[in-house]
DNA sequence: GCACGCAACCTAAAGGTGTTAGGCGAATGT
DNA sequence: ACATTCGCCTAACACCTTTAGGTTGCGTGC
C-alpha cells in the first residue's frame, strides 16, 4: 500500500493503477494480484493509509493544545498534509462504503474536531453542527486550494487561511443561540 | 453533452464513459468521436454544463435578495442541486485547466458569493477571505453530505445546515478585525 | 434534376487496463 | 526427502479508448 501512496503523490491518485504500480515495481501486472484483491482494493488501501496517517498527525498536533491554538494546529495538519502529499490527501477523500468507513480512521477525525470544541462552550446539538462546519471548511478549503481555486489572485491563499481561522475562532466563541423559527 | 449529464446523474460521474454513452444511445462507440473529441472532452463538457446550470440557478435565486436571505438562497442552490443532480454536481468539481476554468461559468460563482457580501460590511482583503470561506463551506459541506459523511447519525443533516447558515451569517456580521501579529 | 459535400453512422484494428486461470521454481517447515 | 507456500510468470479474455477509412442519405446550389 505504501508504494501505492507514493505513486499517488507522484502522479495523482486518479492515475494510481495496478498496471502503473507493476511497471514501477518492475514486475508483470498479474503478479500484483497476489498482494491486492483488485484495482479498487488498491485505491481503498491507499485511502485507509492516508486516513490513518492524517489522524496520527492530527492527534500529535492536538496534544497539549486547546482553544484557538488547537483549532489552528489541526487545521494546519490537514492543509500541510495536502500540500506535502497531494495524492494521499486526494485518496483520503475517496468515498468508502459504510462498513469500511466505520473501520477506518475516519471516526478519529470527527473525534479530533470534537475535541477542539472542548475549548469552546457548545452543548449538543450545536457541538455536532460545529463539528460538521469545521469539517466542511477544512475539507472544502484544502480541496479548493489544491485544485487551484485560489492560486492566481491576490491576496495570498496562506493569508486567507489564517484570517479564516481567526473568523472561525470568533464564531465558535460567539456561537449564535437557536433562533425562533 | 446533455446526454452525458443525464448519464452522470444516473450512474455517477466517474462512470461516464464514451462506451456507456454509446450503449445508451444505441450507436457504436466510434460514432461518438464525431461529436466528442475524446473521453476527457466528454467529461469536461458535462462539467462546463453543470457549472453554467448551477450559476444560472444561483443568479436566479439571488435576484432581489440580500443579507442572510441571499446567503441562504445561494447556499441552498448548491445543496439542492447536488441532491437533485449528484452526477452533474460531481462534474462541476472536476479540476479544469486554467484556460478552460477562466472560460467557464466558474468566475460567475465567485462573483455571486461576492455579491452576497454586499449585504455585510467587509472591505478588501477581508471580502476575499470571506468569499473563500463561504466557497469552502458550500463545497465542503455539500460534498461531505453527498458522500455520506453525515448520513448515519443525529442530528439531521438538514438541521445542521440551517444552523451553519445562522452561524455564518452571525460571523459575517461580526467579522473580526485583523489582530496584531 | 443532379452532382456535390457534408453529417452521421459504420467496420476494422491497435493499444491500454483489469482480471482470472493455471504453471514454475525457490524457500521453508516437517 | 517431501509437501506447502510464496512470489512470480505466461496465456487469455473482457472492456474502454482512439484512429483510419468507408458507406449512406440528405440538402444545397447549379
Amino acid at each position: 500500500m505504501l508504494a501505492g501512496a507514493e505513486l499517488a503523490d507522484e502522479i495523482g491518485f486518479a492515475a494510481v493503477t495496478v498496471s502503473e504500480l507493476a511497471r514501477r515495481a518492475g514486475v508483470k501486472v498479474p503478479s500484483l494480484y497476489s498482494h491486492v484483491r483488485n484495482s479498487q482494493d488498491l485505491r481503498t488501501g491507499v485511502a485507509l493509509l492516508a486516513l490513518e496517517d492524517l489522524a496520527d498527525r492530527g492527534s500529535a498536533a492536538l496534544a497539549g493544545r486547546a482553544g484557538k491554538d488547537a483549532l489552528a494546529a489541526l487545521a494546519n495538519v490537514y492543509r500541510d498534509y495536502a500540500r506535502e502529499h497531494p495524492g494521499r490527501y486526494a485518496a483520503a477523500q475517496m468515498p468508502l462504503d459504510t462498513e469500511t468507513a466505520l473501520g477506518s480512521a475516519g471516526p478519529r477525525h470527527s473525534q479530533m474536531t470534537r475535541a477542539i470544541l472542548r475549548g469552546y462552550d457548545l452543548a449538543e446539538p450545536d457541538q455536532t453542527h460545529a463539528v460538521r462546519l469545521l469539517g466542511s471548511v477544512f475539507h472544502g478549503y484544502v480541496s479548493l486550494e489544491l485544485t487551484g481555486g485560489f492560486s492566481h489572485s491576490a491576496p495570498d491563499s496562506a493569508e486567507s487561511w489564517v484570517r479564516i481561522l481567526d473568523a472561525l475562532d470568533a464564531m465558535l466563541r460567539a456561537w449564535p443561540p437557536t433562533p425562533e423559527r
